[in-house]
DNA sequence: GGCATTGTGTAGTAGTTACTACACACTCAC
DNA sequence: GTGAGTGTGTAGTAACTACTACACAATGCC
């Protein structure tokens, strides 16, 4: 499996596999883009600084083509939406996150289909 | 349906309700035993305060034997320990948090004790 | 009526979060 | 060789989080 990365080693590596062909990418248009400082990137990209908050985050997620989800889990986040809906229901949602701690990806992945195609 | 209490509102019932007939629920009591200053449990009662951090609100918890999740809820925080689970697999949890959203609740229930027995 | 206990008011604070602003040195194109 | 663009270093900060410490007035108990 590939080593995990930090999150700033995330962002070093997607931003330079895609500036080697597309000059947009250079740390200074992408910051602009997401609406930061580049020093401010700079630092987050060498893990010097903790990541962003979750705005940034996303931002860069667009900007990067990458899934947000996944950016905010390498910045030890959780998205507010997915937390709104636990907190709607924190008993049920609770117990059940719980339940799936230890099952495998593709038990996990079943149920997910499951409850979109609505087998209920 | 019950109006949704605000977390001090609800920590005032539930304490409030245990000392018409102990005594060791007062407000300075069960501060103490949830190792933080009277007054400021007294101002987070009111709602003047902030809710206070997961600990304390897991001590406030065990002090009053009410849910830790559903009171980290009312303090909109959900449990680190359930955090810990979702950015170990973001994606997967992600999906299916978002698709049981709008599921009833004795559907998602239906789905832990499927998980819980087994059924797999 | 005095001591204990109760809840609350006021004031303060150390630590963290989430950044901005600006200057500098290097490289590259032409 | 100069102007544009690159990444980085230094310095600072406003707002928020998560509390403590102490004093005070009211009530309860015997």
């Amino acid at each position: 499996m590939p080593k995990p990365l930090t999150f700033g080693q995330f962002l070093r590596e997607s931003r330079e596999s895609k500036v080697a062909t597309d000059r947009g990418f250079s740390l200074r248009k992408v910051a602009e883009r997401a609406g930061i400082e580049p020093s401010y990137l700079s630092k987050i990209e060498r893990d010097e600084q903790p990541p962003p908050g979750e705005a940034v985050i996303r931002q860069l997620a667009v900007e990067l083509s990458e899934d947000p989800d996944v950016l905010l889990a390498l910045a030890g986040k959780v998205s507010s939406d997915l937390l709104a809906i636990i907190r709607s229901r924190p008993r049920l949602f609770a117990d059940l996150i719980r339940q799936l701690k230890s099952m495998p990806d593709h038990a996990v992945l079943r149920l997910v289909r499951e409850v979109r195609d609505g087998s209920w």
